[in-house]
DNA sequence: AGACTTCTTCCCATCATTGGAAGCTTGGGA
DNA sequence: TCCCAAGCTTCCAATGATGGGAAGAAGTCT
């Protein structure tokens, strides 16, 4: 089967399949003797794992490590479980900060009178700074200055 | 005040200084005769800004509008609110999505044994594809194939 | 044989940020 | 006054995962 198909049935484009080979993601592949790349339904189904782990998420050096534990037959499942659990960890640390981002904008959102005039909390609170006061307060009353 | 007292005060980085200046972000610094570039308290002003707004999640492009409106004394705060607003809602879909990928890896931990056995839940999941079905069956038997 | 599709490699772009190298300026101490 | 360290300048490169495209070879279909 060539790259084509492979991309087709796994889910992961040739452009990425091509790129994985070559960051030594996955080994490379055989070769017809006009060079075409060929894959057998085995590589297809390691291209459908390295697919899943990045739909869940897994950073391609995880997958490495991920894959390496698939192919060792004396895998402690405690091992997979440390890796999934390092990535569950992120996640939480990224959705935590996303949803600060959101709570605060919200907040400011609801502020903000939603009509043709000037006066907007949320810009307000970019140029004052919630978290750190502004350090020139006399700059307040002229706007960003050099760039008015 | 020269490049690092400007961002010692705003907490953008020098490096990020420059290169705001050369995408267009904001206006270029004005220099001292031996090339130096100059900032006044109003553009650590503005440099705050930028960075309470990266802060925020929003992007270089969409700072460029927050920054216009900024600027622009006849702005509608309903324009401002609806920059806002178009990031909270793409904020607010990478959460989903982050959410769901540890709604499906906490399922899988939850269910690994976590000890020195070699059958593993995760793997398993990786190796099938809960949302798919896998191309070749026969495969599951063998792990990942040439890789092994 | 000609036309069309698919494959190959190679280079470039993204987005925000960091790092480093080479060379110039500045400021302070001896 | 000389020197050194720190800070500044520009330029180039890399990150991570992906897409886009060009040029050319190979495959397929009629």
């Amino acid at each position: 089967m060539n790259i084509g198909q492979a991309a087709d049935k796994s889910g992961v484009s040739a452009k990425m399949i091509r790129y994985y080979e070559k960051t030594g993601l996955i080994e490379p592949a055989e070769r017809t003797a006009s060079g075409y790349r060929v894959y057998e339904p085995r590589d297809v189904h390691t291209l459908r794992f390295v697919r899943r782990a990045r739909d869940l998420g897994f950073s391609v050096e995880q997958i490495q490590e991920l894959l390496a534990l698939w192919q060792d037959r004396s895998r402690a499942s405690a091992d997979v479980r440390a890796v999934a659990c390092a990535h569950i960890e992120r996640l939480r640390e990224k959705i935590v900060g996303m949803q600060s981002m959101v709570a605060t904008l919200d907040e400011l959102a609801a502020k903000c009178t939603d009509d043709d005039r000037p006066d907007c909390p949320i810009l307000r609170d970019l140029a004052q700074g919630s978290p750190s006061d502004c350090a020139s307060p006399l700059d307040h009353r002229f706007g960003p200055g050099r760039l008015q």
